[in-house]
DNA sequence: CAATTATATGATAATATGATAATATATTCA
DNA sequence: TGAATATATTATCATATTATCATATAATTG
């Protein structure tokens, strides 16, 4: 019970249901989060370390930037399955991702 | 999605999980509640509200007591679905749920 | 209506959380 | 190796949350 505790406390703090929204659509750097959510690098890392420990996302490296993705291993959950297909994340949220996913310039992380 | 903020921010408490879970079986009253976890009746109380806040539970006056029930609008969703299957309550509100079922004791409520 | 039982509410203190700013670390590349 | 880029960490402050205690309300029964 602890560990849904852990991630149900996670999945309580709006900017960070906001990622998570995002990475169970695609895998997803810390500098493109920044720029798709228009907030604080600082705050997303903050963000992403709760979901991290929440075992809810994973990361990997790749040269200089980091990549997080949704734990496939809590996909199988129905609780997740439910939350990626329940809820919808704003509006602007998928504006901004549809136009990051379109240009796929991970390359080009440093444009503010 | 802030609907769903609510309701992970009201599972993401101990106490609170544990009282909705019991609901998710059974409607109870509160001093029921209050008997099966063994903790405050005011506690116990302030829970609820967060839970029928979050439009997680209903209730409903019969005499001196009043009954809460998991709101069967929310059992539709498959987050509420699989938190009924995929977690389970401590092994000690479990044992108490049973007895308290067996004798289904609700006229003896006043028992502390 | 007074006493009893069940439940809710409000205030308070202790603790936890979130946003931010400043700084540190790690990788790449010239 | 040093500069640039990406990310993480730490400290701090304001705010939110939780448990608890005391009290209030509401229904029932004699």
């Amino acid at each position: 019970m602890k560990k849904f505790i852990k991630i149900f406390k996670a999945l309580s703090d709006e900017t960070r249901l906001r990622i998570y929204l995002l990475l169970l659509r695609e895998e997803l750097c810390v500098c493109e989060i920044v720029n798709i959510l228009n907030i604080e690098q600082s705050r997303v890392s903050h963000c992403l370390r709760v979901l991290k420990e929440a075992d809810l996302v994973d990361s990997k490296r790749k040269g200089t930037w980091i990549i997080y993705s949704a734990n496939p291993q809590m996909l199988k959950s129905r609780i997740i399955q439910g939350i990626k297909h329940e809820i919808e994340p704003p509006g602007d949220d998928l504006e901004n991702f549809s136009k990051y996913k379109k240009d796929k310039s991970r390359s080009k992380c440093e444009l503010k």
